[in-house]
DNA sequence: CGGTATCCCGGGTGATACTG
DNA sequence: CAGTATCACCCGGGATACCG
């Protein structure tokens, strides 16, 4: 029985694309970029191209960055396969891995309250126009 | 029987003091200060002044910007109160009183792996160091 | 007391170009 | 492919002063 390194799916090109503004999902960890990079590493580990693509517009310099600060606080290993291509893999570290329970609690009630967030901002824009 | 209004202890001007960094908290509610004053809210409705006593060092205007966000974004009720002293009440709304569930579980997350975390982003730093 | 009005600064982010 | 280097901009946030 071979047993080739777990290889995931790829990521879905428009699996943050319906939504995600981040003005609605109202928690965030690390930097801008950080918890949907973490979303995208659940499944096994990434090559750095390979991110790119679900994070829409995203340039090499802030996933670099994000990534780095991610591995600086432990939540993300980076390893550097050799061979005749380039190739750099990120995958969860366990302490990682454990962010994603908090994270999920979180989406989840956004999720479920979605309508109500929409509402209250929409009502909220409409009391401030309303007052200027 | 008479019926006050509700009024809560007052704040513990040291409820945020041990810590808080937020860069080892890695969960962010709208901005820098919002899950804080979210906290803050959490027994009960409070005045402006009696805000920024926990907040400590927090400016009138950050305090104001972030009140006005939670105001819009349906989180944070402001109401003025009438009478011969000025007295300005915020309290949480329905929805905000929501999001202390999932900022509860991100909280108790992070105390229950406070040890990993600072270990983790010392042998990152060293690692940093190291590279360099 | 509960804010506004200004000024200002640092850095987080993007755009672009270049590299091993 | 997996980044680095550089520039440039915007704006979140603090400091300070003032107001109804």
């Amino acid at each position: 029985m071979t047993n080739p390194p777990v290889r995931p799916a790829p990521l879905d090109p428009e699996m943050f694309d319906p939504v995600c503004p981040s003005a609605l999902v109202p928690f965030r960890v690390g930097d801008k970029w950080a918890t949907l990079i973490l979303r995208c590493l659940e499944d096994g580990p990434r090559r750095f191209s390979e991110l790119k693509v679900p994070l829409r517009g995203i340039t090499a310099k802030s996933l670099t960055q994000s990534l780095r600060a991610l591995e600086r606080d432990g939540f993300v290993a980076r390893t550097e396969q050799e061979g005749a291509v380039r190739r750099v893999d990120y995958a969860l570290t366990t302490l990682g891995r454990g962010l994603l329970g908090p994270l999920d609690t979180a989406c989840a009630w956004t999720r479920e309250h979605w309508d109500e967030l929409i509402d209250a901002q929409e009502a909220g824009l409409a009391r401030a126009a309303g007052r200027h």
